[in-house]
Order: structure tokens, then sequence, then C-alpha cells
RNA sequence: GCCGAGAUGGCGGAAUCGGUAGACGCAGCGGAUUCAAAAUCCGCCGUAGAAAUACGUGAGGGUUCGAGUCCCUCUCUCGGCACCA
């Protein structure tokens, strides 16, 4: 061992042992637990950042836990390789997308290596290779064979100069980000994925995954949004033809209270207004500017145009004249809602808006309608009875919803429905760099599943981008080919698959990433069987990819993949355990470029000028002096370019220091505004450490301390024994239950301070000295596991750490004589006292009382009360 | 707009089940060591106050012997909103 600490030495050398070793390999092995540790896999977009250096660092701490722990762990990564940011650098840098892909992801390989993560290599997936996406096709054309994949039509953001369809990501304040052009809705067939008839399941089994956050089940029962409540139409004649009307709502009680009804800009009976009136057709081509992005529809200010066409309620017998309205979506319900303004925020704000009669016909005890503005009770269901609802009249929501619902459908005019939020989920994209769907489009035999034999249908992969549609659109020796069934000329999908699909089960990949002629097998079996153990990703995925994910598990169950597995390892569920990681954010820095397009800079290439406070108030480019626009904090992202490469931190620290940094930070589910302040107490802990290890063994070797064999310890050992094992059993608490690993740190930290404190060096002392060293020594190895290793072998000589297990709590060393008790009066600390530990409560009274800080406070009153809780504190009540 | 989360010293954070607010670390200040510096070590470090003490966990209210923690209202920040991944 040197006397200085050099991490570029001790952990390229671990590493190369480890490689060597083959130490992460993990192997089916029935004899001991297995643990499988997942983490998000990364995007390959150029370097890492510091947010996954946080994801992986908890999984790789996880991961090592356990192994000391007695599990055989496996911990593997991928490469979530396709997607939009390498078409965008195809076109920016003119390179071949895969070929961009490919330069990253040995890049970043090379990064998580020296980072010196436990993961298995052999396992490695990139979801651009076809020996990956051909298992996705294949599954693909079985679901369309059992009908779980359809095509409808679906709207899109549509660029009428570049003639492309945009991602939201991509319109910008209404405007396409290369073209500037306004963005126009356009409806395009698309192939979806019946998720909805899983809602129910993907519902219910949220209550089955106690190892989720709240947080995240809470967020997919909301995205779910299973509803209750009626479905009814409102009959109409329209050029003599007899129609209906359909809308649903979860307020059949205010059914009532009708006034109008808003229909969207693509309803068939939009359409019919627009074509005989010009100004409601002038507003159906308003409604279709702007892109599709929800939030951006939400937000925008509720419009409407009323349509002269008048439809009958179907209780009342009145007429209601149908609006055109902005805000109501198409692909969502029918596409058409009720309104009833007394009692619906937004109608009440639209009827004011255009002067629509607001007809109240609920009512709460103690309130008073007004029509001058809204109040919160105008919508209140529990507390509500019917009035001017004429035979409804004072029932509450239930009975009426219930009578409203029963004489509805006496007439066949609706029904209790039950409606959820859930949208299916449209898996096509006019991409390029994607896994091609695999459907060959024949003239005679219609929409053709490729058959296995032709699989996988491979992407070519050195094809120039520009960013005006697709490339494989004009390919024809792609997309030329022969109808499967009928042989005759036919052509293939040229759209590729939402890249949510590859990463919806690329966790059981791992298992069986080498099997050529399966998409799973028994191994994913052995690895998953009650659930992946651990999975670790950032809190940005929990609604999207997780429900994608849980959804995809499903489906492969539905079509058979799991038969042939032992009971109880058929998966219903892919994560047991999931833990999400708050997002590392960092400050945007862009400039306003000539054509309106943002150019987005890096933090690392910023200069920051700061008020007194520590506040920046105006930033330059270090390259040109010149003032740049200080945007907001947001998520590490290459399209922001706010991500700091951890690379200069490793070469100036090394990665023990990066891993203890990033964990020492904050605790995993909170998000961390990156800042390297700290980083130097993280270095400087590391050779303080190194250094204490090398004075104690430079002075020769001692077993650890052996209680009962090697004799009564002096009250400051004792103490500081006791306090070695309380933070054995505090760390592996952190660890494995409570997941926060700042706080082991902390227990570490303080622990050496102790250890600096100790006087002694007569041979109890060493032995007790070199029990502390050694636990620590594990203890620090999941975080930090480079200067683990080492400080373990100079320790222990011949011996290593992995095999070492996890320290184990000597319970005798914790028992304490006295302890020490908090006093308070009126719940005001005044003091403290000293009691043995096994005293009564009449005893602690008595002495409580007699003690000179509570007597100065009573000043002479009586007490009225008297509150012990053991352990803590006394608190006297006058 | 809707859904979810968060706010504690100059900074990151701790307080795990309602019971010592500020552990641990950063920065800062003082000292030791050094020709000097770096590194290292020791001490101080919420605000006001000489002290006793008072105040103090985004703001306002409430429950409780006792609230950072529970309840209500509000503000701001972050994540998601179905084509960023």
């Amino acid at each position: 061992m040197l006397e200085k600490y050099q991490p570029a030495d001790i952990e390229l050398a671990a590493q190369q042992r480890w490689q060597k070793t083959a130490a992460a390999r993990a192997v089916e092995d029935t004899s001991c637990p297995k643990y499988y540790c997942l983490s998000m896999f990364p995007y390959p977009s150029g370097k890492l950042h510091m947010g996954h250096v946080r994801n992986y660092t908890i999984g790789d701490v996880l991961a090592r836990f356990h192994t000391l722990q007695g599990y055989n762990v496996l911990q593997p990564m991928g490469w979530d390789a396709f997607g939009m940011p390498a078409e965008n650098a195809a076109i920016q840098n003119k390179v071949p997308p895969a070929q961009w892909t490919y330069a990253n992801i040995e890049y970043m390989k090379g990064q998580l290596q020296r980072l010196g993560f436990a993961i298995d290599w052999e396992r490695e997936v990139a979801t651009c290779k076809p020996d990956y996406y051909r298992w996705e096709q294949w599954l693909f054309t079985r679901l369309f064979e059992k009908g779980l994949i359809y095509k409808k039509l679906g709207t899109v953001n549509w660029d009428p100069i570049d003639q492309t369809v945009l991602a939201n990501e991509q319109v910008i304040d209404g405007r396409g980000w290369r073209s500037g052009a306004l963005i126009e809705k356009r409806e395009i067939p698309m192939y979806y994925m019946k998720i909805t008839a899983y809602a129910d399941e993907l519902l219910a089994a949220l209550d089955d995954l106690p190892g989720w956050p709240e947080q995240v089940r809470l967020m997919q029962k909301n995205w779910i949004g299973k509803s209750t409540g009626v479905r009814f139409a409102f009959p109409y004649e329209l050029d003599g033809k007899a129609d209906q009307l359909w809308v649903f709502t979860t307020r059949a009680d205010t059914i009532m209270g009708v006034t109008f009804v808003a229909v969207a800009a693509e309803h068939p009976l939009a359409t019919y207004a627009a074509a005989k009136n010009p100004e409601i057709a002038a507003f159906v081509e308003e409604c279709k500017k702007g892109g599709v992005a929800e939030a951006d529809i939400a937000t925008m200010e509720k419009k409407g145009v009323p349509t002269g066409i008048f439809v009958t309620h179907p209780l009342t017998g009145e007429q209601v004249e149908v609006w055109v309205g902005n805000y109501v979506l198409m692909g969502y319900g029918d596409g058409a809602v009720m309104a009833v303004p007394a009692h619906d925020e937004r109608d009440f704000a639209f009827a004011k808006k255009y002067r629509l009669a607001i007809k109240p016909v609920v009512a709460v005890a103690g309130h008073e309608f007004s029509t001058d503005a809204w109040q919160e009770w105008y919508a209140d269901k529990a507390n509500g009875v019917c009035v001017n609802s004429g035979k409804y009249d004072g029932l509450d929501y239930a009975a009426a919803v219930y009578a409203i619902a029963a004489d509805l459908a006496a007439k066949e005019l609706g029904e209790k429905k039950v409606q959820f939020r859930l949208r299916d989920w449209g898996i096509s994209r006019q991409r390029y760099w994607g896994c091609p769907i695999p459907i060959i489009h024949c003239d005679c035999c219609g929409d053709v599943p490729v058959p296995d034999a032709q699989l996988p249908v491979v992407l070519p992969e050195n094809v120039v981008v520009d960013g005006a549609g697709s490339p494989l659109a004009r390919m024809p020796e792609f997309y030329e080919t022969t109808c499967p069934k009928c042989g005759k000329p036919a052509k293939r999908e040229t759209d590729t698959m939402d890249t949510f699909v590859e990463s919806s089960w690329y966790f059981l990949r791992y298992c069986c990433a080498d099997n050529d002629q399966a998409m799973v097998d028994e191994r994913v079996a052995y690895w998953c069987q009650g659930g992946i153990d651990q999975y670790i990703g950032g809190i940005e995925h929990a609604i999207l990819h997780l429900l994608y994910s849980r959804f995809w598990t499903k489906l492969m169950r539905d079509v058979g993949l799991f038969d042939n597995f032992p009971a109880g390892a058929r998966l219903d569920e892919p994560f047991a355990n999931l833990l999400t990681q708050g997002m590392v954010v960092a400050p945007t820095y862009y400039r306003d470029e000539a054509d309106g397009k943002k150019l987005w800079l890096n933090p690392a290439d910023v200069d920051l000028e700061c008020d007194a406070r520590g506040r920046p108030v105006a930033a330059t480019l270090r390259a040109d002096g010149q003032p740049v626009v200080i945007g907001g904090i947001e998520k590490m992202s290459k399209s922001k370019n706010n991500g700091v490469d951890p690379q200069a931190l490793i070469d100036q620290y090394g990665a023990d220091t990066a891993r203890l940094f990033i964990m020492f930070a904050s605790p995993p589910d909170q998000s961390l505004e990156w800042s390297d302040a700290g980083v130097d107490g993280a270095f400087r802990f590391l050779k303080r450490l190194w250094k204490i290890v090398y004075d104690h063994s430079s002075v020769g070797s001692v077993a650890a301390y052996v209680p009962g064999q090697d004799g009564e310890l002096s009250p400051a050992l004792k103490a500081f024994r006791r306090q070695l094992h309380l933070a054995i059993g505090k760390i592996a608490d952190d660890y494995g239950r409570r997941k926060q690993f700042n706080t082991a740190i902390a227990a570490v930290m303080e622990l050496l301070n102790a250890y600096g404190k100790l006087a002694d060096s007569e041979p109890l002392a060493r032995a007790v000295r070199q029990e502390a060293l050694e636990a620590v020594a594990v203890l620090l190895w999941p975080i930090v596991p480079h200067i683990g290793e080492e400080l373990y072998a100079t320790l222990k000589p011949g011996c290593a750490i992995s095999d070492a297990g996890w320290p184990k709590v000597d319970e005798a060393a914790l028992k304490q004589d006295e302890i020490e008790l908090m006093l308070q009066v009126n719940g005001k600390l005044r003091g403290s006292l000293r009691v043995p530990a096994s005293a009564d409560r009449a005893a602690i009274e008595a002495q409580a009382l007699a003690s000179e800080a509570v007597q100065k406070h009573l000043a002479g009153q009586a007490p009225k009360k008297l509150i012990v809780v053991p352990g803590r504190l006394v608190n006297i009540v006058v």
C-alpha cells in the first residue's frame, strides 16, 4: 500500500482485475436467492451526464450490497438505441444514424466501465440490432393476428414546409423547429395497440405492487382514469335523416342543466356545419392550427362557434344548440360533451364568454347560486341535491344518476358506462431510425403480417437523412416486395415503431440475449421470478415507460410466452420493486438565432455573474464573451444541451470520488440541482480514509477484536464499538430498506471522526481499530468499490472483499447502562437528565421533578401533567 | 389547464412512527504546521442578544402537552401530459 491515495492507479488495476476474473458475470444458480438489479438503459446520446451517474451508481450500490448479503446478482446494461436524436445528428453532421449511434455506444460504454459498475456486459443489448428487434416484430405479428394491434386515423403535427410529421418536442410555440412554419393537425392512418383492453387489469394490479412508490401508483391510476358515468344520446334530425349525438358524462345528475352541447372540430356535425357556413368552416380551420400536445390544447383560450344545428334533450325534449369547441378532443370518448355551465367550471367560463344560459340544477344547503362568478361548491357532488329538475328534485348525486340512467335506458337513449381516460397506444412513426413495422400492404389481401421466416425486416443502415419525410418511403429497394399470401407485388409498410416499444421488454431479453430461436427462454423464468427485484430510473418515466412495460409483459404472457415456465414464474408484472430517482437538473442557456431558432449552450461553456445572494443575474459565453439568455432549470437533456459530462470529474478525482459525491449529495428520490461544490469534500474523505488505514496497518498487522476473548474494553473503546455496531445496522437499513445513501455515508464519516478521537494505541485498542476499519471497507465497498477493495486487501491480505459478507452486528455491544432524557417544561426544552437504562417511570418522574432545570422553570407552580416518552424525553405541563 | 412531487442556515442536506431542529459535508472565519504556499490537523460557524433568553423549517391559519412532520388555504419550483427518452 502506497502512502498516497492515487485513485487512477488503483481504479484501473481493480477494473482490469474484475474484467479478468469476470467478477460481474451472472450465471443462473438455484443454490442461492437471485437478485435482478435493473437500471433504466440509456439513450446513447453521446456522453453520460450526471443523471446517468446517479442512476447507475444507485443500481451498483444495491447490486454490490446484495452480493455482500449472499444473493446471486444480475446487473445488466444495454442501449435504447433507436430514436430521434440520431436522425437530428444525421441531418446536422451528415453521418448515418447507425454510425453515430454505434460510436456513442462505444464511448459511453467506456465511461460506464471507467465508473466501475459491476455490469455483466455479456448480456448487453442494443435495440437497433436486428437480433433484438426481430422478436419485437415477431410479437407484433402475433398481436396483429389477435386483433390487439389495429389501424385507425390518428392526429399528428404536420409541418407544411418540410412536408413532414413532427414530434411534440419539435413544435415550439406552434411552429416547426427547423422550418419555422405554422404547424397544423393532420389525420393519418396509424397502428394502435389496444392498451385500453388491459385498462382494468393495469389499474387493479397497481394494488399488488407494494414495492412501488405510492406517488407513481397514484399517477398511473389517474392516468388510466377509470370513471363511471352515463353515455347517452341527443336525438336530432338533419336533412330529414334521424340520428343521435352521443356524449359521456360523470355528472348525469346535472343533465337537466344542459344548455348546449360542444363537439370537436373533427366531429361529423362540425364538418356538416362547416360545409354550409363559411364562418364555421373558418373556425374549424383555425382549430386545425397548432400542435397536438395536450398541454398546449389545455392552456389554450377556450373558443367556440354555434352551428345552428339543434339536438333534442333526451329527457326534457327541449332543443339544445350544438357548438364547435376548440377544447373538445376527437380522440377522446365520442368527441362531444354536454355542457352544464352551472356545475362545470369550464362550461361556466364558456357560457359567460358567449352569453349562454346558465341553469342551476343542484343546490347545496347554506349556499346561494349566482351567475356572477364561479364558486367551488357549484361542482360539489357530495353535498348537493337536485333542484329545478322536475321529478328528480330532492335526489342526491347517487340517487339522481341512478334514476336518470334508468330513464335514459328505458328510452334506449343511454346507459351506465365505465370509461377510461387512457387511450390506445399509437405506435406508428413516420421516421427512419426505428424498428420497421412488419406489415405488407397488398391490394388484394389488405394488411398482411410478415411471416416468421421472413423476419426480421431489416432496417437499412447506410441511409442519408435530410429531415424531409422518411427516407424509407423513398427507397423502392426497401418497400417493394411481394404479398406473402397471394404472391403479387405489394408494398412494405415504411413507418417504424415508437421507441417505447423497444424499452417495454429489454429487461426480459437481458436474461436470454443470445437466444436466436425464441424471444424468451427459461432463464427469464429464473431471473424474473417474483418480478425484477429492483428497478431504478428517473421519475420522468413514472407513467409512459412504466405503464407500457407493464402492458407488454401482459401481452407476452397472453401470447403464451411464459406458458412453459414453472408455475409461479409466469409473469404478470415485470417490476417488483421500483425506485424512482429525482431528476438531476441544471440551468439552461440559449441564444435566439436570426431564423428564430434557439441555440442551446452548455453550462460548462458559460460564465455567470451573480448578485450578492449568489443568484445569477447575467451570463456570457466564454468563447466570445457575449451575453447569453438564462433559461429555466431543467432536467439534463440532449435537446437543451444542459447535460454535465462526468468525465472531467473522473479524470481529476477518480470514479470513487464521483460515485461517493453523487450519492452523498442528496437522497435518490429527490431532484438535485447540479453543482460540483462539495466534490473536494468527497475526495478529502477518501484521502483521509486511505491515510487512516495506512497509518494503522504500517505499524504492523493485528487481528480484529473478538468480544469475550480479547478482554474488557475501556469506556471510550466500548462507546466507540457501540457506535461501530450501530453504524453497521443503520447502514444495512439505509442500503436495504430505506435506499438512502447520503445518511449511510454520513454515518461512516461520523464513525471515522470518532475513530480519529480515540487516543489509545495499546494492542486491545488496535484490535478494535482493526475491527472498525475492516467493517468500514466493507460498508463503503458498494459505493466506492475500488478503494474499498484496496483497503480491505491491506487490512486482510489474501482475503477478497466480495467473499467477506456483510459484517454482523454485535448486539451485546449496543447495550447502554445509562441513557439521556430531554427535559421539557410546557413543551420547551429546559435541560436533560441521565438515568439508568433500567429506570422505571416513577423513578424518572421523581428525578425529573427534582432536577434543578425543572425547579427553576416551575417557579413553585404545581405540575398539571407529566408526559414520559420512554428513551426520549419528559415533558412537564403546568 | 390537469396529474404527481418538493420548499429546512450562505450552500447540499439530517431529523426513519408527532418527541433534543440544523447530524454529515461544502463554503467561510480563527489557529497550528511551513521560509512560503499547497496539503494536512485543531477550533468556531441559524438570527437577535453581553447574558439570561427570545425567535426560527416557503406564507397564513388550525389540531396537540409537544408540529419540519398531521389538517385547511395560498405562493413558488421541479417532473409528466400520450411523437424527447
